[in-house]
DNA sequence: CAAGTTGTACGAATTATTTCGTATTCAAAT
DNA sequence: ATTTGAATACGAAATAATTCGTACAACTTG
């Protein structure tokens, strides 16, 4: 199977996630995204370019700016981090995970409904 | 607040665990609990005395052999790291990560009848 | 076309994390 | 008492991840 042992660090996470959101950026434009005050341009590009050698990432070089598009699944990338999630902290459960995360303000009524015909679906 | 920033990495998760679930522990009885077979005794020793330097456990030292015992929250070292995933992975929604976690085999049917239930509590 | 601006490339410094080697201590067993 | 085994202490090496500095190339505009 492809895609199969992508492990997205931390910070490449976050960029994975804009060019997720906007199908395909620069990499000026994944910066601005972020609005990291804490580092530059120069590590946002860098990172970039280790997904490029890593394959998680395709890019444009046609032009001078360059044009990035993720290539790992955005569904499959986060069942993955979910999983290990699922694995590492609640011990195989994702119940356990489940209910932790619902049991918080992170979760709004709209959402807790949302979810609950989720569940119906899958019956 | 209290347990405002802590944030354990991977293999003090692993660790925090096998105490949360024991209750109190020796170095040796995490370290076989782990069966790790691609780290020493040693780094697993070395691990727990980071984790009490950081004030996440704490240790009987009247014997030879010290025992541990986790003095961070188990339900709020795991709520962090959740409300972290939400963040970083689900850009902010608990609901994706909910069905993210339940649309695959990790969860039966069994665990999905249990958060119904627990989903019905909430109301 | 010269100067400034915006971009990529990429090695290297920094920081975080994990792992190990080795010294030392203590207790049990010979 | 000496040896052996099991424990802690802890510096330092190894590895991973992030961040930056700087060189250079390609546009832009005055």
């Amino acid at each position: 199977m492809t895609n199969h042992n992508i492990k997205p660090t931390e910070g490449e996470m976050e960029i994975l996630q804009v060019l997720w959101q906007k199908g395909n950026a620069t990499v000026r434009e994944v910066h601005e995204a972020l609005n990291k005050k804490d580092s530059g341009y120069t590590t946002t590009l860098k990172l970039m370019q280790i997904l490029h050698e890593k394959g998680m990432v395709e890019r444009d070089t046609n032009q001078k700016t360059h044009i990035y598009k993720a290539l790992v699944s955005q569904d499959k990338t986060e069942k993955q981090l979910v999983n290990k999630m699922i694995d590492n902290v609640f011990n195989g459960s994702a119940a356990r995970l489940v209910m932790q995360a619902l049991g918080n303000h992170s979760a709004s009524a709209d959402e807790i409904d949302e979810i609950k015909k989720y569940l119906d679906s899958l019956k």
